[in-house]
DNA sequence: TGCCAGGCCCTCTTTAGGGCCTT
C-alpha cells in the first residue's frame, strides 16, 4: 500500500467503456465513483466523457449510453484530469479490478498523470469470501447479499455505489466471521493473493 | 479470411484447457 494513502478510505470506482480492452483502441465512455471514509460514502464522481469516436449499438444498449449524449459530454483527458484529482493518493477498489486498473491506467497516460494508490478486488473478495454465492457478478452478488439498490446496472456511479455495499458487506463478514474487526486495505489485497482453500486459516490465524 | 482482452482460478493440471468476470 501506497504510504501516503490515508487509512480507512478507499475509492471504489467504476467504468463504462467502448469495449473490453484500451489496447485494441477502447476508451472510457464514463466514470464512476463513491469516496468511502471508515466504510460511509463521503463525496461521489460521476461523468460521462467522449472519446471521440462513435460507440457500437451493443454498448448504447448495454450501458444505457448513446452517441448523442458522449456527443454533448467533455473529451475523456478533460474528465480524466478532474477525476486525478477526485482520487487524490487514496486507494482504489473495483468489481473485477483488473478491468478498470487497465482502462485507469490507459486514461490516464493519455494525459501523463499517474496515481499512487493501489487497487484491491471486490470479485476476488468475493469468490473467497462468499464461495456459495451462485455466481460473482456484481448483479449477482448485490441480490445475493440482499444489497438495496435502484435498480439501475451498467451506470458507472450506480455500480460504483453497489459495489460499495458490496466492500462494506466484504469488512462486515470479516468482523462477523473472524472477528477482525478493523481489517486493513493491506490485509484485503492479502486475502486475494491467498488460494479460497487457505484464506480460513489465514484469517483464523489473524487474531 | 478469420480473428481480435486479460487476469484469475479450478481441475479430469503443472509440457493445459476452459470458465468466469469486466464493457
Amino acid at each position: 500500500m501506497s504510504t501516503s494513502a490515508p487509512a480507512n478510505t478507499v475509492i471504489v470506482l467504476d467504468f463504462e467503456t467502448t469495449g473490453l480492452s484500451p489496447n485494441q483502441g477502447d476508451r472510457a465512455i464514463e466514470i464512476g465513483a463513491v469516496m468511502l471514509e471508515k466504510g460511509q460514502p463521503v463525496a461521489r464522481f460521476q461523468e460521462l466523457m467522449n472519446p471521440g469516436f462513435r460507440i457500437s449499438r451493443f454498448i448504447e444498449d448495454y450501458t444505457g449510453i448513446s452517441n448523442q449524449m458522449l456527443k454533448a459530454a467533455a473529451p475523456c483527458e478533460e474528465v480524466m484530469t478532474r477525476f486525478y484529482d477526485f482520487i487524490g493518493g487514496h486507494n482504489l477498489v473495483a468489481h473485477n479490478a483488473s478491468f478498470d486498473q487497465r482502462f485507469l491506467d490507459a486514461e490516464f497516460a493519455q494525459i501523463g498523470c499517474r496515481y499512487s494508490g493501489e487497487f484491491s478486488c471486490s470479485m476476488l473478495l468475493s469468490r473467497r469470501l462468499f464461495p456459495d454465492a451462485p455466481n460473482h457478478k456484481l448483479g449477482s452478488l448485490v441480490a445475493y447479499k440482499n444489497i438495496a439498490n435502484d435498480g439501475v446496472f451498467h451506470r458507472a456511479l450506480a455500480d460504483s455505489e453497489m459495489t460499495a455495499k458490496l466492500w462494506n458487506c466484504l469488512l462486515e463478514e470479516l468482523q462477523q466471521s473472524y472477528q477482525l474487526h478493523t481489517p486493513s486495505f493491506k490485509l484485503m489485497q492479502q486475502i486475494c493473493s491467498k488460494s479460497k482453500a487457505a484464506v480460513p486459516k489465514f484469517l483464523h490465524a489473524q487474531n
